[in-house]
DNA sequence: CCATCTTTGTTCGGAATCGAAGTTTCATGT
DNA sequence: ACATGAAACTTCGATTCCGAACAAAGATGG
C-alpha cells in the first residue's frame, strides 16, 4: 500500500521524484530498481559485480542489496567460482517475487510461458487457437488458459506483475491494439490489451510476433549483439529490429517488408492493391496458394516443411524461391541496417532450402562490408522465440516501473 | 496542482538515488557534466529547468551551477520570459570556456566553421581543396586553413576543445581513418584522425559525411524528432540514420545504399562489379558521365543543378530520372526503418525535379501506416549540413568527456 | 490594487552516499 | 606451508545531496 495515503491525503507528491530515472540505456545505473534489473538481466550475480555496473559504491551496493533481500526481492544463492580472490556471494531473485506470463498468439496456436523475474521458463504450454473466432472469444479464452497455465506451474500465490502478448498482426504497442491487420478479422482496433488487463487486473504489454521474435532472440540467443534483425516467415513476412539493444519501433510501423516489390513474372494481388509484394509471392499462405492450385493441399507452414522435408520437388522448389524473394528484399535492408546478426525465424525457417536461399541472396549480392562478421543464423530459440520475446519485453516493463520501489516501502 | 496541498504531507522515504527522475526525454543526469551538457543542448535554460531535466535537486543545481560560473563554464544571461511567476536568470555557456572547429572536406572544396560550445557558428568560411591531392597534402592545408579561421574568428586565446571532420566515404570513426574508398586515391587506411590530432594537439573526431548530414540535420533542424533518415546525392549517395535520437553506424558501414541494385535498361559498371548499382546510375557523377557523352560537358554537382534550372531538358530528365531511382531504392528502407523524417540533401536535393521525384516514388509505393505523418524535407541547412553534423559530433564528444570536470578541478 | 497562486531560486538541517581503510577468504608461487 | 596478492565484502567517518521551508518576483482575476 502506498505510504501517501496513510494520512488520507491523496496526493501523489512528484516533484522532482517522478522525472529520475533510470538509466534504460544499459550499464551506469544508480538505484535499488537499477540493482533489481542487473540482477534480472544476469549483468550483475555479486554485490561486487553489482558495484562495479551500477558505479555506486561498493558500500552503498551492499546495504541496498540488503534491503532488497529482507524485502524478499533478492535472495543470495551459494558462492560463484573464485576471480583470484574471496569467493563471490551469488546473489538472484527471489522465486518468490514474482511471475510473469509470456503468451504468442499464432493464427491457428497459442503458446503461453510462466516466466520468473529472471527471464527463466517455469511452464511451457501450446495450445490449440484460432484467431478467426474474433477477439472477445480469445480474450476469454486466453484468460482461462492463463489461470489454468499459472495452477499447473503452482504459482498461484505468487504475484502476478504482468502480461506480455504477441500478436500476428501491426499492433499499436501504446494503446495495445492491433491496427490494420490482413488476416484476422474483427481485430482492428480492438483493445486486446485494456480488456486483458481489466479480466486479470494486472499491467499488460502488446507487441507485434517479428518484433517480439527480435527481442527474444536479442535477450536469449545474442545477448551481447546490439544491433539484430529477426525475419518472421511463416503465414506473413514480417521483421523485427533491435538497434543499440533497443526494439526499433520507428513511428510504430517499423519493420515492415511485406509489400516491398520483388521481381516475379507473374503478378499476384496482394491485400494492399499492388501485385509484387514480397508477401503475395514468399509467405507460408501465398506459398500455399500456389500449392493449392497445382493440387497439392497444404494447411500450414508446419505441412509445407514437412513436404519439403520429405523431398517433394514442386515444393521444395517453391520455397527455395521464396527464399530467393525474401533474401532479394533483405540485400539492401542488410547493407542499410548493417546488423550483427540477421536471425531467420518462422515456419518456413525450418526448411533448409529456404534459409539456404536466403543466405545465399545475401551473401552474392550484399557489400562485402556488410557481411563481413555477419551472422545469418535460424532462431536460437526456435518457436519458443516470439513467445520469450514477449516475456522478456513485459519483464522490461516492470522491472523498469516502481515495483520495486512499492516492494521496499511496503514491507 | 496548488502549491499548499504541499504542506503537511507525508512523503515517501525512499532512498533518495531511487527518486531520481526520468525527464521523458531520454535525457540523463546527475553530475555537473551533465548539467553543462543540457545547457550545451538548450535543454536547459534556468537553474529550475536544469534541476527539471536533470532530475537532481533545486538547492543541488543551484550550487553545482554557481560553481560552474566560478569556474568561467557557465554564466547568467539576463532573464528569461515568466511562465506565471518570478523570471528565470537564464544560462548559457560562458563564450570564452572554449571552441571547436567543424570541417566539411569534399571532393572539390573544403567547409570551414568554428563554433561555440553551444553549437552556434562563429565563423564560416568554404575553401578550394581537391581531396585528390592525398591525405598528407590535403591535411597540412586543413592545419593551415584551420589556424587562420580561428585567428580570423579572434578566439585564437581559447581553448580548441576539439576538431570534427567529414569524409566523402566510409569511415572507421574508431580509428578514425577512411576505409575502402571509391573516389579518394591514396586515402585507404589513412589515419587523418591521429595526423590531424597530432598537428593540432587535440581531439579530432572523423565521421562519414552522410552520417554528419544525419547528425547535423538532427540537431539543427529537427531536434524532436527520433528517427531520421538523411541521404546525400551529391557527387556519391550516401544516407545517414538517427535511430532513438542518436547516430546509428551498426557494425561500421550503416547507411550505405550506393551499391543496392535498380531496374534500368542499360547496364552501367560500378566500382564494386555489378552493373545495376544505385550509385552507377543515379550519382551526380554518374550524371556527369551520361551527359559527357552526349557531349554536355559538366564538372560539378553544381553545375548540374544550374543547368536544370535553367531549363536543359535532358539533363532536367536525367535528373528525375535519378530522383526516381532513389526513390525506388528509399521505399523498402523507409518502410523498414519508419522514420519521423527524412531529409534530401546533397547537391541533386538542389534541384527541385530530383525531390519532386523521390517523393513521388515514396508515396506511390509505401505503405500508408510508413508515409503518414512522414516528413519529406531538403536540408534545413543546406549545405552547412554535414560540417554542422560534425561539429555537433565533436560537441557530443567534448561534453561527454572529462572536459567539465578537468576544468572544475583546475580551479 | 490587493489577495491568491505560480514559478524561480536559496538556506539549512538531516539523511543518503561515498571512499578509504579494514576484514574475510581464496589463488598463487616458492 | 607460508607469504603475497587479489577479490569480495563491511565498517565508519566525511562529504554530498536532498527536501522542506523560505524568500523573491511576477501573473491573474476580481
Amino acid at each position: 500500500m502506498p505510504c501517501w495515503l496513510l494520512r488520507g491525503v491523496l496526493f501523489l507528491s512528484l516533484p522532482y521524484r517522478s522525472r529520475c530515472a533510470s538509466n534504460g540505456s544499459g550499464t551506469l545505473a544508480g538505484s535499488a530498481g537499477d540493482l533489481v534489473r542487473l540482477v534480472a538481466k544476469g549483468h550483475g550475480r555479486s554485490r561486487a559485480e553489482l558495484a562495479r555496473m551500477s558505479g555506486m559504491a561498493p558500500s552503498s551496493v551492499s546495504l541496498r542489496v540488503e534491503e532488497l533481500i529482507d524485502a524478499g526481492l533478492l535472495r543470495e544463492d551459494g558462492e560463484g567460482a573464485s576471480r583470484g580472490g574471496r569467493r563471490p556471494r551469488q546473489l538472484r531473485l527471489h522465486e518468490n517475487a514474482g511471475v510473469v506470463v509470456a503468451v504468442d498468439v499464432g493464427t491457428h496456436h497459442v503458446r503461453m510461458a510462466v516466466l520468473d523475474l529472471g527471464g527463466r521458463v517455469l511452464l511451457e504450454r501450446e495450445l490449440p487457437g484460432d484467431i478467426a473466432e474474433g477477439p472477445e472469444r480469445v480474450s476469454e479464452r486466453l484468460v482461462e488458459h492463463l489461470r489454468m497455465t499459472l495452477r499447473q506451474a503452482s504459482v498461484e500465490q505468487l504475484p502476478l506483475l504482468g502480461v506480455g502478448i504477441g500478436m500476428p498482426g501491426p499492433v499499436d504497442p501504446g494503446a495495445a491494439k492491433v491496427v490494420a491487420p490482413s488476416r484476422m478479422p474483427g481485430w482492428n482496433e480492438y483493445p486486446i490489451g485494456r480488456r486483458m488487463s481489466e479480466l486479470l487486473g494486472v499491467r499488460v504489454v502488446v507487441e507485434n510476433d517479428a518484433n517480439l521474435m527480435a527481442v527474444g532472440e536479442h535477450r536469449y540467443g545474442w545477448p551481447d549483439r546490439d544491433n539484430l534483425m529477426a525475419v518472421k516467415a511463416g503465414t506473413g513476412i514480417g521483421c523485427g529490429i533491435i538497434a543499440s539493444g533497443k526494439l526499433h519501433r520507428g513511428r510504430g510501423a517499423a519493420g515492415d517488408i511485406s509489400h516491398v516489390p520483388v521481381h516475379v513474372p507473374e503478378p499476384v494481388t496482394c491485400s494492399c492493391g499492388h501485385s509484387d509484394c514480397l508477401e503475395a509471392h514468399a509467405s507460408g499462405a501465398a506459398l500455399q496458394r500456389t500449392l493449392r492450385a497445382q493440387g497439392i493441399e497444404v494447411s500450414s507452414s508446419r505441412q509445407l516443411v514437412e513436404l519439403v522435408n520429405d523431398g517433394v520437388p514442386e515444393v521444395t522448389t517453391l520455397v527455395r524461391n521464396a527464399g530467393r524473394l525474401a533474401g532479394q528484399v533483405l540485400t539492401p535492408l542488410v547493407n542499410f541496417f548493417n546488423p550483427d546478426v540477421l536471425v531467420l525465424g518462422g515456419g518456413l525457417s525450418a526448411a533448409e532450402p529456404f534459409v539456404a536461399a536466403v543466405r545465399g541472396a545475401i551473401y552474392e549480392r550484399c557489400l562485402p562490408l556488410a557481411t563481413r562478421d555477419l551472422e545469418i543464423a535460424t532462431a536460437v530459440t526456435g518457436r519458443d522465440a516470439c513467445m520469450l520475446g514477449a516475456g522478456a519485453l513485459v519483464l522490461d516493463e516492470v522491472l523498469a516501473g516502481d515495483w520495486v520501489d512499492d516492494a521496499l516501502s511496503a514491507r
